[in-house]
DNA sequence: TTGTACGCGTTATCAG
DNA sequence: CTGATAACGCGTACAA
């Protein structure tokens, strides 16, 4: 194990003296040019790093963002954590990221760890978090954003969508469909917000037609395909028959198609699915999937520059929406006549 | 910006002096019970967390280790990453993950990044990387791990399976259900070994039975969805129109599905298509993928002991190859009479 | 078993 | 524009 160099090293070789070697990588432009270029050509012949964790103590910044996000097992995170990380590396900083399995105990360790690291700020999926968790962020003032979720009167500063609102939108082009036996496959809703209030927001179209989902009718399970298929396969076992399943996401509603298809239903003849995040998978799906697009990438960029002007200090506790729509395909038609 | 409790905060708070904390942290068993207590207990109070930084300058160790993959886009690596991020944590050390989007200079850079950051070792996929990123690799002894490929005389310690000889296999297959109109969909092979193997594994096979792959009968794309729709939209149009697809990865192959889907044909029945790497999609499309199942988790967990144990210095520097087999599903089916 | 004191690699302050 | 030098937080010989 070959000892790294040093800016000493590096000082060395180049005949200046560290702190000059430290400006060069620091604050260029504060250096004359011609010693720049020694210091530059020793840097590079030498194959110099700076050290983390020296860097890390003397100026007490990382240049370094976290996020912890449930898993990494789905798609769904994919493409929005992909965009932060895009924009934060044009902005030379990095993303740490860390995952929780769903489970809030392992989502304070992890957040824990990642401020032991000393990132200079937070991304977090959703806004439930424990208390602890929020008392860790705020003690210490880190910078932190929730993403993937918004509401009226969120206290933290936050950028994403109305999941409840979303999830009503796409309820109510069920019902506008004729659908009334309406059944549901939904995430855990236990400590995840967005689940919540997914649910949430189908209650609320069913209720303006004064109908309810029974307990029966809606299925809490992982998010998973083979979930998914098994909830579904459950549902339809049961008479009457639900004619619509509406899934809090994508993945769920791809494995009832797969039931749907093993019970030898046609969608959307027969029963109509729709899903929610519009993922890849969505649209490559047989039938595809009438679902709800969800700006995933424009979340990762905004909490990116969210991030980062408050780790320079500029305070912009700002919670940003967007808006969500509609993306009709096949899976989701009329109700069938019976 | 509240300054973070220190281990001097510590040791006050509990009485004794700054070396004793650091042993209750770091070798419990070295200090009598009692006075661990009084330091436990101040840890509690304060939140304390070690400072990442000024401990990696002390011991010249992270407990952290690092992983450059392609992309997270695609579920290929997540079941993999998961384990291997599971196997580390279990041990109590920490995986980073970083990303390359298939560029050997992004993943240079990434390479760079990891380790001035300090992990204690590397895993990295595949087998082709640039030489600079060996170089600076072997120049420190910096333990790694290739993974998600073998082959008969790696030079380097790797944990994977053989792509070619897997993707003969499968195209021997196909080829006993009669198929000789063959046409593949790969990723693109440049600087990727995982592809490349698996064209010459279908070539290996098609030769047997004086077969041969012809240019227009092989498209290298990106990996994804629409790319492999894309791809195989091109491939039927051509006549004599290919019997059977061969794709790359099981998302080359849901795309085209989708695009046989789009052309009217009937999969298995006018064509055929197979996948690799059973991912969970390749359960859940329509009709099922019949595909390559490689043992996503084991390498994690493998990658994860070979790390662990190197970075303890004990030198194990071994490769190790996993069994495929071939998943029986839906997708491939006798060639058509014609 | 515990405490003292030094060094790890870097940045920042202050002179020059 | 550049150089000395004092932190930064922690681990660990060494001494007690």
């Amino acid at each position: 194990m070959k000892p790294l160099p040093t800016i000493e090293d590096v000082a060395r070789r180049s005949g200046v003296s560290t702190a000059t070697v430290s400006r060069v990588l620091n604050t260029p432009e504060r250096v004359r040019a011609e010693t720049r270029d020694k210091v530059v050509a020793a840097v590079a012949e030498l194959g110099y790093t700076p050290h983390f964790g020296g860097r890390a103590l003397a100026s007490n910044r990382t240049n370094t963002f976290g996020a912890v996000i449930p898993t990494m097992e789905n798609a769904i995170f994919a493409r929005g954590l992909q965009a932060l990380q895009e924009a934060l590396a044009e902005a030379g900083a990095t993303l740490l990221v860390a995952t929780s399995g769903y489970d809030p105990e392992k989502e304070a360790q992890q957040v824990r760890a990642l401020l032991s690291r000393g990132v200079d700020g937070l991304v977090l999926i959703g806004e439930s978090h424990g208390s602890d968790v929020y008392e860790m962020l705020e003690r210490r003032g880190m910078p932190f954003v929730l993403v993937w979720t918004w509401r009226p009167d969120c206290p933290y500063p936050c950028v994403g969508f109305d999941n409840r609102a979303s999830a009503r939108a796409i309820a109510e082009e069920v019902l506008r469909q004729g659908h009334r036996e309406i059944a549901m496959i939904s995430g855990i809703s236990q400590g995840n917000d967005r689940a919540e209030a997914r649910i949430l927001g189908v209650r609320d179209a069913l209720a303006v037609e004064g109908l309810e989902l029974r307990p029966e009718r809606l299925i809490e399970t992982k998010y998973s395909l083979e979930a998914g298929r098994k909830a579904a396969q459950e549902l339809l076992a049961e008479t009457p028959r639900p004619t619509a399943i509406l899934c809090g996401n994508d993945v769920l509603a791809a494995g009832a198609l797969s039931a749907a298809r093993a019970a030898g239903l046609s969608v959307p003849d027969d029963l109509s699915i729709t899903g929610f995040d519009n993922i890849d998978l969505s649209a490559v799906v047989s039938p595809s999937l009438t679902t709800v697009n969800v700006p995933h990438r424009r979340m990762g960029n905004t909490a990116a520059r969210m991030l980062l002007s408050a780790a320079r200090g500029e305070t912009a506790d700002r919670c940003i929406a967007f808006r969500t729509e509609i993306v009709r395909r096949d899976s989701l038609g009329p109700a069938p006549a019976n």
